[in-house]
DNA sequence: AGCGTAAAGTAGTCATACAACTATGTAAAG
DNA sequence: CTTTACATAGTTGTATGACTACTTTACGCT
């Protein structure tokens, strides 16, 4: 979280000049403490005894799990103790929608940040995905199909389009991961919610632009094909096809005079 | 902050329902307000009166605009009113950074990830990079050069490293900048934070390979150089050798066996 | 052993009070 | 008239205690 205007790395280290507020000094001792001795799915002790660990009020213990649940280090529910969460690309997704929400311009520069993280993606697939990394995908590309299929036979069914949306983005998700680098996947889960709210419209210009997602189905088939033949250059190139139609799409159904 | 167990996208429709702590729905409100009808730098109520106007007592008032602040929406600090802040890097580099605290081995993947981002900001700098924007890099060019200087003549100067550091970040975010990507340039300002506590050992890895801090400067010099032609091909590729290069001074210090 | 229910544990919320710091306005000094 | 000093009000930080709503545990029954 960087609390703002208590920078942790100026002031830390002297404890007797820390002018922070209690809750943020006990938040950072927390981090380490979670951070260094335990695992995902751990339980922590009750907020009552942590405040009595740390010496704080319960008011104050409960701001400081709350940083952490918002870094997205713990899950906190009512009734329960916190637990020690798996990380994943959720805050970094939620960054992203505010970035977006704040600036629609910025939709359009994560699309070129997607684009080149993809093709990084795919490439390193193509040169060391396993036989189970593969078939993660394969999976997700049959997910994608079915809901394409029903998509069509059902008109506007929204929730098969959303369906689709969701196997579209767990194939580039099973693809990171093949790739074997998790920061990249963690990326990639994160980038899904942004993209998740201006879905129906890359599906509008997509419609105007005469394709359908079979079409769609049909390009990530073939990236998929690339990447299990160890085609690194083709998996490469056809995933940058993929995403300048994806970007055509968005821009399309923004101003559908601007391109193809 | 997504807040964990409890799904904005599947809940909040239907006020009715929402079984979510008032905290969490009280947040997302906030959220809307603050990045619907507020500008960065404009100050918030104060906790009372939003308290007040949300039907919730202070301390549930006092978690939602933690939780803002925790993703990175406001600045929090004693005394005054919460004021709306610019968009930055910071939450993305406290997300990397407490990835990299749970498993070092997500470092060598971020390295990867900074990889092919910093070769499509210097891409696209060549290819529409302004006069400014050569001169914020330039600018920070020189800062690194001087740190280099103090560093040099100072034997283990470490706030002259550090100043090292801290200009050459500068020196990529400026490149972000004239690529004219704004998520780029927040996502090499997240970036520089968890490579800032690793980058003594990079150091490390730099001596053991006989080169200085002048031959980063150097190299650094000429992606500028081929940016500032309008080289693009020019410029991605000094940029991947640049890169290559921090990625071999890294391992080496972590294992000086396994590559050059 | 399995099941249902009572009891204990735990997070969520509230009201209130005071502490610590900041912003503001007012009066005195130059 | 400007500037400084200070008292005052405004605002966030923290503590206490109580109660609610939900989850987990433990016990007793079948």
């Amino acid at each position: 979280m960087q609390q703002n205007l208590y920078d942790k790395f100026t002031v830390t280290h002297s404890p007797l000049t820390d002018t922070r507020p209690a809750a943020v000094s006990v938040a950072d001792q927390l981090t380490s403490y979670v951070l260094g001795k335990l695992q995902p799915g751990m339980r922590l002790p009750s907020e009552a005894d942590l405040a009595e660990r740390y010496g704080v009020s319960r008011v104050t213990m409960r701001e400081a799990v709350k940083m952490l649940a918002g870094r997205g280090l713990l899950d906190v529910a009512r009734g329960r103790r916190a637990i020690v969460r798996q990380p994943d690309g959720s805050v970094f997704g939620d960054f992203l929608t505010s970035l977006i929400k704040s600036d629609s311009k910025h939709l359009f520069d994560l699309i070129q940040v997607r684009r080149s993280l993809e093709i990084q993606s795919a490439t390193m697939a193509a040169r060391h995905a396993s036989r189970a990394g593969i078939m993660a995908a394969e999976a997700a590309l049959a997910r994608m199909r079915a809901a394409a299929q029903d998509a069509r036979r059902g008109g506007e069914d929204a929730a098969a389009q959303m369906r689709f949306h969701q196997a579209d983005a767990d194939f580039h998700e099973a693809l990171a991961l093949a790739s074997g680098n998790r920061v990249l996947s963690y990326l990639f889960e994160g980038m899904a919610l942004p993209f998740r709210e201006s879905f129906h419209v890359s599906l509008r210009g997509q419609q105007m632009r005469g394709l359908s997602l079979e079409d769609s189905v049909a390009a990530h088939a073939h990236i998929l094909a690339c990447i299990s033949n160890g085609d690194v250059k083709g998996a490469g190139e056809a995933m940058s096809k993929l995403l300048d139609d994806a970007e055509r799409n968005i821009r399309m159904a923004y101003s559908p005079a601007s391109l193809s």
